[in-house]
DNA sequence: AGTATTTGACCGAG
DNA sequence: CTCGGTCAAATACT
């Protein structure tokens, strides 16, 4: 395992940055006109996921901050939290606040369709509930990144915020994506619209800190909410959702000089619901459960693209680490 | 047994 | 110093 060095890590984040826009440019011309193929649809999602995570990935080892976490035995602490706070500041993250009606069961149903893992709570000052912290599952097995915090609104008990970072890399989740996109686009029709769910989702979508020069080249960054209009076309087939985005720029301004990477692309991580994980860490909604919709067994003709996309991380890896 | 959660300690940022 | 985020040992769960 060679090291590698500077000027060429350098350069593959901007093969790797030109590469997305190429396929950037590509789901531009796809999707506005007709209605591209399912498969068309997934594998140029795919493409940039695929490219995303590589610019990460080289962009933290860029600045020195990647750890592993991946077989890692007795890595010190001391080394580990400090790399992990420069990561934070370069992820993406956004926010969802989701309501819950506890319907006739009494019981909210709450489930994003990723696997989340508790790794801490806290007491946040001023605010009346704590806060957790979730990390994907699949960390440690696929070195995903993404994380969320979890708090109940002061006010309104039923209001939970969400924030969300980083995204999900895991290959197990892409196929999940892509299979509930399918399913809501079904479920979106009969269930929704008819029934009266128990679960209540009155969803906000906040870009809270993002980087997105290439990927919508006609959008600057608006000081205020915009609807989100121009990103992607599953958000409109949910149709009692209410999703706003805005960015702030100014973090990411101020740390990421040289480089560009990430462009966060929120919507692919589409659908984020709520935490299935969360349940009575602390009493309050004791009886939040995952129960996630059982699905029609859709075939899935992009299952060999998120493969691929494993395969490619791992030599990925095996190749830097 | 393995896996997930709880919870106080630890650490960096401000 | 405080505060927010994370770690990790202990504990609970399956």
């Amino acid at each position: 395992m060679e090291k590698v060095g500077v000027s060429e890590k350098k350069t593959v984040i901007t093969v790797l940055t030109e590469g997305k826009k190429l396929a950037n440019e590509l789901k531009r011309q796809l999707h506005p006109t007709k209605n591209p193929t399912e498969a068309c649809d997934v594998l140029v999602e795919s493409i940039l996921s695929s490219y995303e995570n590589a610019i990460t990935l080289l962009a933290l080892i860029e600045n020195g901050g990647f750890e592993p976490s991946i077989s890692i035995e007795g890595s010190p602490r001391s080394e580990g939290s400090d790399h992990n706070s420069k990561k934070r500041k370069t992820m993406p993250r956004w926010s969802e606040h989701v309501r819950i009606s506890s319907g006739a069961g009494g019981e909210a149903q709450l489930d994003d369709g990723y696997n989340w893992r508790k790794y801490g709570q806290k007491d946040i000052l001023g605010a009346t509930h704590p806060r957790a912290y979730y990390r994907c599952t699949h960390r440690n097995t696929q070195g995903c990144l993404a994380t969320k915090q979890v708090q109940r609104a002061d006010e309104d008990p039923t209001v939970f915020e969400v924030i969300y970072r980083g995204k999900h890399s895991c290959r197990q989740e892409r196929l999940r994506q892509s299979k509930e996109r399918k399913e809501q686009e079904s479920l979106a029709c009969s269930t929704l619209v008819s029934n009266g769910p128990s679960l209540i989702k009155t969803e906000k979508r906040d870009v809270i800190d993002s980087k997105d020069e290439e990927d919508l080249p006609s959008f600057s960054f608006p000081s205020t909410p915009i609807e989100c209009e121009n990103v992607e076309p599953q958000f409109f087939s949910e149709p009692n959702r209410f999703i706003t985005t805005s960015y702030s720029p100014s973090s990411f301004l101020s740390s990421a000089t040289s480089e560009s990477y990430f462009s966060p692309s929120p919507c692919l991580v589409n659908d984020f619901g709520f935490g299935n994980s969360l349940q009575s860490s602390e009493s309050d909604f004791g009886e939040i459960i995952s129960n996630p919709t059982p699905i029609t067994d859709f075939s899935l003709g992009d299952l060999d693209i998120s493969i691929d996309e494993v395969d490619f991380e791992s030599h990925f890896l095996d190749e830097f680490f």
